[in-house]
DNA sequence: TAATCATTCAACCGATCGGTAGAATATTGT
DNA sequence: ACAATATTCTACCGATCGGTTGAATGATTA
């Protein structure tokens, strides 16, 4: 019987544990290079060619890595003629932000109960 | 010449690109059954056993995937005698959240900006 | 001491990943 | 029409991933 140890509430589950856009997302930027092309998309909108001379992998290599952003959701592309314009998409880092937020706010509030109980014990109970 | 195409300037860099500890973090909750296992334990500790008999999957496979969780300094490991005690910390979900939240941020006041700049129009150009 | 329990370790499997190279497909400029 | 440009598609490579099985290690209990 695996006694909980703890009394405190678990926080309640912010997502139904199988959600592919959510997995994508953490997947996507869980890659330096990927993390990268959102900052140089930050910048604004950028060609595939243009975005991919900024980095020192191959051409085909960047153009996979913006699929992948692609299917997280993350970059959305425009073609015009021959060139693809790509753009960034805040409404994926959104949910991604609310999953982590959710557990840190909690492991917060923990450490806050933790530190009060300590400082109120100090002087009380001698 | 890959015209920036809009103004704005970038947000400045929240990270030097190659940070294995934030890789680990993204890549250890992109996967829906290790997020489970952090809302799992954000109820309090457990041993391996407890924890695993949770999940659908193999003992074994949920010790692989706490090990993950390990590497990435999500989870810590108290052995006592013949279990092993996890408990979460929160420390790298900080770092996590705090990339994440810099591009929501900016994005967002590009969604007001943008906003703005429409209502102001409304009225003021006939 | 022997049996049981909690856990890791090692090997394996098929799938996916990051990356490269080369061929194919459009679009543009001359 | 032709050459150059921008990009994807297909195929390949070695590494890692999620998962399983079986054996090994170590602590507890009888």
């Amino acid at each position: 019987m695996p006694r909980p140890h703890s009394s405190q509430a678990a926080p309640t589950r912010p997502s139904p544990a199988h959600r592919p856009r959510l997995n994508r997302v953490y997947a996507a930027i869980a890659d330096p290079t990927r993390r990268a092309i959102v900052a140089a998309l930050a910048g604004g909108e950028l060609n595939v060619g243009s975005l991919a001379r900024r980095f020192p992998i191959s051409f085909n290599g960047v153009s996979k890595h913006v699929k992948v952003l692609e299917r997280a959701g993350l970059v959305r592309r425009r073609v015009r003629g021959r060139e693809h314009w790509l753009r960034l998409r805040p409404e994926p880092l959104r949910e991604a932000t609310r999953w982590l937020e959710h557990y840190r706010e909690f492991w917060d509030a923990r450490l806050d109960a933790l530190e009060a109980m300590l400082v109120g014990t100090r002087g009380r109970r001698p």
